[in-house]
DNA sequence: AATAATGATAAGCAAAACTTATGAATATAA
DNA sequence: TTATATTCATAAGTTTTGCTTATCATTATT
């Protein structure tokens, strides 16, 4: 038997005409013919029963090609693993985020790893933490930028940075006679928050030591773009992380920032992996490349 | 690549010895040594370190050893999948036959089997001779026993049986007197004969030399049974083959059976296969099945 | 009856894989 | 140190395998 011979049958059972697949498999039909012959005869089983218009795959066959597809399928990845060796900077890489990190922390990422991973190449999803920790594991997702400690045993996590939250006010506010904000100082029945499953809600309203009983307000944002429009529209206050305030989108935009003063008002972010996942080296020099772009406004934890 | 560069290196990791990695592969060293670099260069990943005393496994290697190890093993299971089928005598076998045969024949088929061929999947049909004749050519089924020759220059066929057909009449019926009934004696005009598509009801009208034109009745049951309730009946007279004569069925049902006794009187049984069925064995052993369990009343034709 | 489609077969050639013989490097023993 | 043994690599030549092109046989279509 030959890998050569597996393919064929693969080819064939797809086509089910033998003169197309071999036009698939880059050899002639007699080639073709000749090999399945001779596995069949190897075997001692006929896999495709053919007249001189019509091919079919037997019983056997069936049972046979799907066990010739797995076998193709682990060779394969004996030739990804092959490449990955050859140099885990190269091949494809699909890292996923959150939306309160993503819009901020990407961009810059992809103009900075075209020239430190000039052969990576990089594949992006943005979904709440939940569903990529949840892809993460099912392999979906090779790595995952988040707010949140490693959900499963089976992960590790490369600690990249520690995000201050500020607070944003429509100018001319209260809060804009403070010096220094803390939490305590906060309106928290004027609190804009993002919809469940957003983690930096959550993360907000711990700071600000509210529980879900708290609720007052209807306001269910996906997006920190819409919390701080509406903070522009005098809808009230909100908490962003340090990274989404862009100072010019902010200067003009009728909205004042302060940084909120606590010790504890931050986050801290991973990049977090399976722990099986054989590109270490890849997963240092990418946490590399993210920390390096990043505003001052944050606290570096890695170089 | 090739199935036999993952054995070598399997023993390589194995015995981390070229000399005897290659004597276990039954080849030369310089074979096994030469397809090993081949398969580094392929790759482009060396799997094994080795100076002229020792041999170890790379990191690389290992990865890669160990995903040989898992296509091997499929294929492994492509072997043993290939001996399992091997045997023509077992897995699935659909077979359809005819309204005026299945009920007659497959029963005691059924019985014989389980001994004969335990490890034999069987199906059945039952349908009418056209739709059982495209099952067969469209690969629905397998095989089918038929009373009417080859429809398709596809097929091929094993004699099985003839099978003389038999008056059935009404007690005290004129044909009581008889004491060898042939087709001239039969009143055609009180003929009850199964529905349109029934190759028995042309078979019938066949030996009785009546063609569509002749016919005067409603009649088109679907089932010799119901015939034979409508002769009990004082309905008519009919003709079965001769399969269909139950003595337990008949003794005291109100009618009574003759041979028919022209030479002509009779119908060829065949089972039909597509000639590109690659079991020709299981064939012939079924055939041989069928014939063991037939009556006296039909004449076999093999063994 | 002619044409087209399709899988099988044949003949010849090219590539791959194997064998034996030998080389090169190094550890071991005298 | 020098000879010997061990071990993987290399070389040369042969066998095996697989491929190509050309052709056949069968069957469906026009």
């Amino acid at each position: 038997m030959n890998i050569r011979d597996l393919e064929y049958i693969k080819s064939v059972s797809k086509h089910l005409h033998f003169g197309d697949a071999a036009l698939a498999c880059h050899v002639s039909q007699p080639a073709l013919s000749s090999q399945i012959k001779k596995l069949e005869t190897e075997l001692g089983v006929i896999l495709f029963e053919r007249d001189n218009r019509s091919v079919s795959v037997t019983d056997a066959g069936k049972d046979i090609i799907a066990l010739a597809e797995d076998a193709l399928s682990v060779i394969g990845n004996i030739y990804a693993a092959a490449e990955t060796a050859r140099d885990p900077l190269s091949g494809e890489f699909r890292i996923g985020s959150i939306p309160t990190i993503a819009p901020y922390l990407f961009p810059g990422f992809v103009t900075r790893s075209r020239a430190a991973l000039p052969s990576l190449k990089l594949q992006f999803r943005e979904d709440i933490t939940d569903r990529l920790n949840e892809a993460l594991l099912n392999g979906e997702l090779d790595a995952a930028i988040l707010a949140t400690p490693p959900d499963s045993p089976k992960f590790n996590v490369i600690e990249l940075y520690d995000e201050p939250f500020w607070v944003i006010f429509p100018e001319n506010h209260d809060l804009q006679s403070f010096k220094r904000v803390r939490t305590k100082d906060l309106p928290t029945d004027e609190l804009l928050l993002l919809a469940e499953g957003h983690c930096f809600r959550d993360q907000a309203m711990d700071v600000c030591r509210l529980d879900s009983s708290n609720e007052t307000y209807t306001v269910r944002a996906t997006s920190l773009e819409t919390l701080i429009n509406m903070v522009a529209a005098r809808q009230g206050v909100t908490l962003v992380p340090a990274m989404a305030l862009d100072p010019r989108r902010i200067s003009g935009s009728g909205v004042d920032t302060q940084k909120l003063n606590d010790k504890s008002a931050y986050r801290r972010i991973y990049l977090t992996y399976r722990k099986s996942f054989p590109r270490e080296a890849l997963l240092q020099k990418m946490a590399d490349v993210f920390c390096e772009g990043l505003p001052d406004t944050v606290k570096r934890i890695r170089g």
